[in-house]
DNA sequence: AGGGTAACAGACTTATTGGTCTGTAACGAT
DNA sequence: ATCGTTACAGACCAATAAGTCTGTTACCCT
């Protein structure tokens, strides 16, 4: 069962939700009809209990765990990130942001859906606010900056090159998006630049 | 001929191209198969023929035809992608950028699709390259500013923020990712702040 | 007026989909 | 040993998909 959604999990990350069947997963796994739907009463069930079990770990794993218990926030959030885009660079068959291309695929199509995928992203950027917050007070980050907006800004524009990363040239792209971002820290990291 | 094209990119950005079937095309203009299949070969080729005309139109006409005759590239960008994310704020009913969707549905399903979008990004990108060359020589940018890694930037947090704003508060995102992108352009906009 | 072709209409085919339903193997409890 | 429940197998169904094929208009040309 728990292998029934590691596999549907990676089906749909590769081919999307409505371009993967129940059969294609049940195939890779040898599985039958009937056990499937012994476990699962849908394909929409089946969908929702991935996202928030398997997907969820994903991107906790990947995006938040990894800022846990460190100082200096925008380092933090820099490394992080630069890791996380060298992973997918890596990884010759890349298919884009999980939450993101899942995000994408359902909006304006399953309301419900599309809910409880946001619902991982507003958890990942509360995370993002609470570290950036505790970093002014820490004397990391500069007073004046807006850790609502920055945090915003910074799911936006990873969302989005992950998106372009599935095209050829995707060190050159993690190299330029770090090496913008890195700019963009140095007018906020010292409470004196201002 | 020219409708079929139209309602086929409205219908497939509304719910994407492998989940808009020919049929809902014909339904919505009262046609028939045979009036589709006598100017198209196959769905594929229709779509292709779509990127190619309408899709890069849209595109054009929103992000890259108010960037030309300008001085001032940054504040000239900064209007424009403010303009767009405030008409779609307004289009009660967004779908989020289109060609950015395209690029998530069809990516690591038909890669021939997939160069055919990735070309229009290509076109983007290289407007706002070129427009932040010319305004550097101009002296409206800083000279260390690296151009290529700017536009590489820009493109992907707009296609995340477009991303993002799908859900319901779209106001305040774009509010701070405009916010966000000035503090950046602040950085750069006079040679003299290196 | 008549012929020919461009521009469609729509029934039909084949494949695939999500989901149902009946059947059955394994197995612990009594 | 038997019973009953869990965990499946797989045939089956109705709906829908892309694409084919045989018509049938409408209209221009001569």
């Amino acid at each position: 069962m728990n292998s029934i959604q590691t596999t549907g999990l990676e089906l749909f990350y590769q081919n999307g939700y409505y371009n993967t069947s129940i059969d294609d997963i049940l195939k890779k796994l040898s599985l039958s009809k009937g056990a499937f739907y012994y476990h699962f009463q849908s394909k929409e069930e089946f969908f929702i209990t991935i996202a928030q079990t398997n997907l969820f770990r994903k991107v906790y794993h990947q995006l938040i765990a990894p800022l846990e218990g460190k100082e200096d926030p925008l380092n933090t959030i820099l490394n992080c990130l630069e890791n996380d885009l060298k992973r997918a660079e890596e990884n010759f068959l890349d298919y884009g942001f999980v939450l993101g291309n899942f995000i994408n695929e359902f909006n304006g199509k399953n309301p419900e859906i599309m809910s409880y995928l946001l619902d991982i992203v507003t958890v990942w950027k509360v995370n993002l606010v609470t570290l950036l917050q505790k970093g002014k007070t820490d004397g990391y980050i500069s007073r004046h900056v807006d850790s609502e907006g920055l945090a915003t800004y910074l799911v936006s524009s990873y969302m989005g090159i992950r998106t372009l990363m599935v095209e050829g040239n995707s060190k050159q792209l993690r190299y330029q998006y770090i090496q913008q971002l890195r700019q963009y820290f140095k007018t906020m990291d010292q409470p004196t630049s201002v």
